[in-house]
DNA sequence: ACACAATACCTAATTTGCTTAGGTATTTTA
DNA sequence: TAAAATACCTAAGCAAATTAGGTATTGTGT
């Protein structure tokens, strides 16, 4: 995603909590949406969300509808409901992650 | 470090913030401190500490310094100038890295 | 008209950073 | 006196990326 290796493991909090807001993406719409995000910072690769959507579909948090636009097919994903508790979990473990961090980088809060 | 895969990536970022914090620290110490400041939620393991200590001092990052402690042999480690900088940069890529996932998965601030 | 960029999907080999599961040896505690 | 804690270590395996390809269509610049 960056040569930056702290994104590792946070791709699947960060398809299923943008599909949470966005209602239904297509992957290649997510790549571009994440880089839109967060001012060109994090370029999510290719060859790591496709198998990332597939997993997760295969887990059943996620849904596919395919969609034929301009000759061209895309391939929407949406979140089940089964998707949408797993979704509160991990985003849950990010709040963590990201408080425990902030108190380990920063002595005064410890 | 736990079940949960955040953490893969930050564990050099830990221990190099720590170090700079506390002048030196030995291996176990550095696992005892991050279970403390945590309170329990984050254990780094020692299959996983003891390369990353070893690669750091590789890399010219970290110093080592030996001490006999009731008859048994204690590791400490410390930051060298080159490994000052290094931290520097980590210590942003990981602020950079956390402001990034709180606009994505805080729609609001997006 | 034609080349190149952008859109849109995909896979597979390799790398990386951890987990899991061991190992040695001494000291402290129940 | 057995078990837990202290203190170091390594190696096989796993999971999530990177890197480096692939196909096919549409849009853009010259």
């Amino acid at each position: 995603m960056q040569k930056n290796n702290l994104y590792k493991g946070s791709l699947s909090t960060i398809v299923l909590s943008l599909l949470t807001d966005q209602g239904k993406m297509y992957g290649y719409q997510i790549t571009r949406e994440v880089e839109k995000i967060t001012g060109g910072q994090l370029k999510v690769t290719e060859g790591a969300l496709y198998p990332t959507l597939h997993k997760l579909e295969a887990k059943g948090l996620l849904s596919v509808e395919m969609a034929k636009v301009n000759n061209r097919v895309r391939k929407y994903y949406f979140i089940t409901e089964k998707g949408k508790k797993e979704t509160a979990n991990l985003l849950n473990e990010m709040k963590n992650f990201i408080s425990n961090m902030e108190i380990l980088i920063n002595p005064k809060l410890a």
